[in-house]
Parts: structure tokens; sequence; C-alpha cells
DNA sequence: GATGAATGAGTTTTCATTCAT
DNA sequence: TATGAATGAAAACTCATTCAT
């Protein structure tokens, strides 16, 4: 009581802010922006209402702290998961799925759907937010997925006009139709199905871009 | 009362049942769910408030009935856009590009975007409305598509192995970045980034599954 | 309907009017004045809403009838119960027993409880309405209570100062814990409750006022 | 902060909830319980509507609560009445006056009546309150006044066969006829018709029971 | 007279936000 | 800084009542 820390009774350390905003990702992905209520964060972060107030100025705010941090997070582990993409494109198809597999982890593990989901409703209402998330979360990782496939390109494993539409339709084709089958993820998927995702995914990028012979001819 | 039913001097009599929905999907969409007001939506409509719910009961109920509509509407429209796809392979490429715009541009007009956010705000709270509305809208434009591009693969103008993939990665590749482009959205698209969304969507599909030379080379 | 009677479709051929006053009866009762809904009151007399207000004008004036009709009948049954009190005081317990259970069983049935409820609810916002029931109910059976019992001390059957008191006097003597057998008529009363609610209160009456030795003696 | 509790200037701190609920007594007995508004019950009680619904929930619960306290401080002022009516027999007819007139003022004063009448309007709509108020109102009443009873009995004074019957009938007749008399409580009674009331109830009581010559002679 | 549709006014309840400590 | 209590503003929903036919 004297110092700084109280340890609200058990858990760790992580001090009150860092509470509060885990469970403002929490409650504003399960209920949405205007049906989380502040009452119900604070409860979840075991914190006074004004506590909240005093930390993060108001809803709002405390809103695109949650998305912003939340982009950069995300897009951080997406990045790390792009940096173990070899140059050299040996078993390049496999390399491509291991690596899209990581990425849609990421992008699509629960908080990532969440946040997504948040994303578009609020996108109408505050633009200058989504801008923000863009920047801190899609584009670096379309930058970085970027460069890779274009040292792929100019080492002739692959070969397209623009890397950044490559880039882009890499991330298109593997992920294309997980909303799908997530149901925008409020639904599990198969592990089988997300495999079939990502491998027709990467085969229909190398069949449009590659350079060497498919692995799996086309017909039979 | 003679002519189409506007009456009563006044009052205006035309149909507030569908004055109310068009209101209904021009708030909802504009603020969200929570945030749009029945009040609202009933001065949009001109309307008073009690109309609204002797109309559709609770918000709830209108929100469903606004969801399925849009995507019944939409999904019909694409749908009769695909159903101008010729069959015979002339021109492929130049086909696939007018039909990928005309997908683009019902699916995305304002209207599309806006139940596409609201879909994805509310799919976690109403998991059932979800699933009608990819039973109404999305399911069938994929189902023609595929049959399109089987027909297509039979007369040898394509070659895939599954054509509901291929129809899904055409979708995919087509509007992959428009998300990004029009900000989901909220601005406006310049049209040379839709052509050039279109032109290289269509490309690399055909990249992948097409059976005659390129129009255009690869490289210079 | 040509004429007075499209019968309603099945039911006899109380009109309209009737059958919304029977339906407010009931609604009335059940739900109390301001929970009740004219809507309700429609629906179970089958009518359409604005029916009820041609006939009745508007909410109140309707409860008005309602009460006035309600204590009108209960105390004309109640009156005809009571001359059947003969005067010649034989067998007087009994007798008065015999009307004692009459006037309960009218004063206390199903309806009759439920008006009771409902005056006591508005009884200060409607005074008037209050005088108007007492005038038409309670009163005219006190009055002819009082006369009956006068008869009887007249003759030497029974012995107080003033009959009107001693009719009060009985009917609550008989009457008097009623309410809390019945929990205000919202609970059925077993009847060997209601039986000895009146054997005793009949006792009493005449040991105070009785002028013959008592069936029962009061100890062994 | 000093003394008892006024402080910051403007606001008063007294204590809110009482002040809510001496609120709500007086706007539940004045307009009902369906037309009485937490609006109303707010201005009166001098405080802001969330604060009735911070202090008691909803309305329903504000209610009961009223009905319940409401029901104990009668009877605990009725009981402290009759802890007064002596053993001895002394002047018993004097005594039991005194203590039925204390016994109706306490029960039928202001907010006695209002809360009967409440209870009466809402007892078939909530079936588990009426038993509340009943095991905290007029049971412990009719409880001691039971034990009185029978302690007179036993010393010679009264006699009776069951003192609870005698309880009940004594209550009854002595104040059987208010309701009548002061419509419901929403008209002042005149003293005369008051101590009239207590004077015949009592008499009534002390012909049934009494074991001493009357006071006043039956005839003349 | 009877009705389907419409409405103005009002209700309970919630929520983001702020005092006072 | 943290909080218990209070509040202004607004939202969903209901209802008695009335048009227009």
């Amino acid at each position: 009581m004297t110092e700084s820390g109280r340890s609200t009774a058990g858990r760790g350390r992580i001090d009150k802010r860092s509470a509060i905003l885990e469970a403002a990702v929490k409650v504003f992905t399960r209920e949405g922006y205007a049906q989380a209520g502040i009452d119900a964060i604070a409860a979840v972060a075991g914190v006074a209402k004004p506590t909240v107030y005093n930390h993060f100025g108001d809803k709002e705010n405390l809103f695109r702290i949650v998305m912003r941090d939340g982009a950069e997070r995300t897009s951080n582990r997406i990045i790390a998961a792009l940096a173990s993409l070899p140059d050299d494109g040996q078993d390049l198809e496999g390399e491509l799925e291991r690596v899209a597999h990581r990425v849609i982890e990421c992008q699509l593990g629960d908080e990532g759907w969440g946040l997504q989901r948040l994303l578009y409703a609020e996108a109408a209402r505050l633009p200058d937010l989504y801008d923000q998330v863009v920047a801190r979360g899609s584009q670096p990782v379309l930058d970085v997925l970027c460069g890779r496939l274009a040292g792929l390109a100019n080492r002739g494993h692959l070969d397209f006009d623009d890397p950044a539409v490559a880039a882009t339709q890499f991330i298109a084709l593997v992920s294309g139709n997980l909303p799908g089958l997530s149901a925008l993820g409020t639904r599990p998927v198969a592990r089988a199905d997300l495999d079939a995702a990502v491998r027709t995914g990467v085969d229909a990028f190398l069949r449009a871009y590659g350079t060497q012979r498919r692995r799996r001819p086309r017909r039979g």
C-alpha cells in the first residue's frame, strides 16, 4: 500500500494500466465498441471505473489505444514469421506454406479476428484510426513480404511484374476464404480446412508466379 | 388513392415499410448497429417511431431484415452480372475483367460496403444472421461463378483442379485489395486503382489457370 | 353484415359491447388498471381497438363502467341471498351461517376479489368512483342486512342497540379474516377454513347479540 | 463532515437512500405502482434518476422494499401499543378502547392506508411480496394481540375458546368499518366516528367474550 | 359502426462521465 | 492515484388515442 504495488490481490505485478488494456481488449472484442461498457472493462480489470478514466481519458481514446496496440502486436508477430522465409528458393512451396500458416495463425488468432471485426465496425466513424491501424498493421507486413518476394524474384525463384502486387495477392490467395471458413472468426476452423486453404493458395500463387516445375502436376 | 398510392395530401403514403427499410440501411450503415437510433431511422424515413415498431417489432429484427434483404439484393445483382460471362472463351481476359468490374461495383458499392461492415461488426453477436447472410449472399454468387468457370474449363479455356477453389480465388484476387484501397469502403477509389486491381487480379488468375498465351507478355 | 349481428364467428349473439365489458373485467382484474392495455382488452373481446373507443370513449370511462356494473351485479346477488333469511328465528344460528356463506361466496368469488382489489388500487385517484361503487355495492347490502337484523330484533331473536352497527359487525366478523385466508383473493381457500370462518364469526355475533342460550356451550 | 453528515454546501448529503425511500412511499401511495414514475420519485427525493437505480436496482425492487419496510414499521408501532395493555383486567373496556385507538391510528394513519391500498393493488401480481408483508406486518400484530388476550383469559377477565380467533375478531370488530368511514383512507374520518367505531367494536367484543357485567347496560 | 395503420407523449433503464474524498 | 456515489443525456420500447377508409 505504501509503494507502487498493492498487487491486486493475487495476480502478478502487471500494473493497473496494462490490466485495463488487457481487459479492454477482451471486452471490446467480445461485445463491440458501443456495447462494451466501461463498467465491464473496469470490472474485468479489477479496478474502479474512475481509474479507467484517470488512465485513458475517455472511452474512445481507450479504444484507439487498444486498436493501435493490437495492430502493432499482430504485425510484429507476422513480420517475425516472415523473417524466417529463406531467400534461396530451397523447397519454395513448402517454405511459402509454412510462412502462410504462421501469417494466418497470427493475423487470425482469437484476438486478431476480434480486432479485425472492430476495425470494420468502426472504420466509418473513426477514419483516422483506420489509417493508423493500417499504417502499423497490414502495411508493414505487406512491405516486408514485398521485400522477401522481391528477393526471391531477384534470384530467379519467382517471376512477376510488381512485387507489391504479388505480395497483396499472396495474402489474398492464402487468407481469402478464411472469413468464410471461420465465420469471421466466430467459429473454429478445422485443421484440414486451414491446410487446404494454405495449400491451394500457395499452389495458385506458384502457378502464377513460380519459375520451377510445380511439385504436384496439374492433372493426374 | 388514384395512382400509385400517394394520398391524403401532406402525409405521403407511398410505402412506409420500404421507406423505413431504406432509412434503416442508411442509418445502420452510417452509424453502426448500436449507435443507430430508432429515432434517427424514423426521422429519416419520415414516420413516427412507433410505426417502426409496428412494422418490424424491434431493433434487432429490423436489423436482421435489413441485412438479409441487402444480401439478397446484392447477390442477385452480381449473379445477373455473372450470367453475361460467355462460355466460348472469346477474349477471355477482357470478359473476365468486365465481369470482375461488375462484381466489384455491385458488391462494393456504397450500400455493399456498409452491409459488409455491419456483418463483421455483429457476426459474433448474431451468428445465425451471419449464416443467413452468407447463404443468401456470397454463397450463391460463388456457386454461379463456380459453374461458369467449370464451363470454361470444360471447353478448354481454363485449367484447374477444382472449380470451387478457382472461383474463390478469382474473387480473392480481384477484390483482395479493395478493402485497403477504399479504406473498407469509407473512401472513394480512384477509377485507375480499381482498373489496376481488376487487371492485376485477372492477370494473376489467368497466369495460374489460363490455357492460352497471355495477351501481355510477362516482362518487356 | 347487413343488420345487427355478424355474430363474431361462432360465439352466441352477445353483441360487441358486452363482449368488451366482459373482456375488460377479465383484463382489468388480472392486470390492474394501469397495466391493462386496451390492446389486450380488444384482443380478448375479439374486436379491433377503435371499437373499444367507439363504445366507451376512453380507458377511464370503460373502467368506471366495469366497476359500477360489477358492484351492482355483486350486490344484487348478495341481496338475493339475504332475502332468504327467515324472520322467525327458527334455527337462527344455522340460518345466519347459511346466509354468511352465500354472502361470502358472492362477494368474494373470483370476480368479486378482483373488483375489490381494483377499488382499493384506484380509490385515491378516482374518489367519485369509489362513492358510486359503495352506493351501488356495499351500501345496499348493508341496508338490507340491517333491515333483516332489525326484524329479528323486533321479534326478540336478537338484542342490540343499533341494527346498522350490528349489520356492519356481522359482515366484519364473518368475512374479517378472509383477506388473510385467501391472500386477498389470490389463493384458493380450503372449504374447512371457510366454514370455520363463518362458524366462528356467527358464533361471536350470537354471543354478543343472541337472546337464546347458545347451541354450543362456551366451555366443556 | 463534522456533525451529522451534511457537507459540500449545496448538494446535501444527509442520506440519499432514505430520502429516496421516503419519496417512494409518498409517490407510490399517491399514484399507485404503475402510475408512479421513477422521475417523480427522484424529483421528490431531490436526487437524479440514476441514483434511484444505483440504490435500488429497479422499480419493482424499490417497491418491494418500500412495502416491507412499511409493514415492519407499522407493525412495530402497533406492537408497542399492544405492549401497554395491562394484564390485570382493571378497567378492561377502557383499556381495550385505548389500545384499539392506537392500533387504528397506527395501521390506518396516512401512510398505513396507502400501503394497504398498494398491497391490495399488487397482491395478485406479486404474491410473494404479499406473503412477506403479512409475515412482517399483520401476523406479528395478531400474534402479540393473541398473547395479550390469552393472558387476560387466563386471569378470568375474558372467556373464549380460541385466543387467535378472538384476536382476529377484535381487529375485525374494531377496524371493520373504517374502510367505509375513510373511503379506504382517502378521506379524513371525524373524531366522533372514530370513537364510535372503537366503542361499538369493543362493546361487541366484550358482549361476546367479557366476563364482567358491562359498564353500559344493554337497553335503557 | 368497425378497422388497420399511424402517432405524440411518456416510461424504464443504461451509460459515459464527473465530484468529493 | 484510486474510488464510491452521483448525474445528464439518451435509448429502446409502450400505450392511449386518433385518422382515413
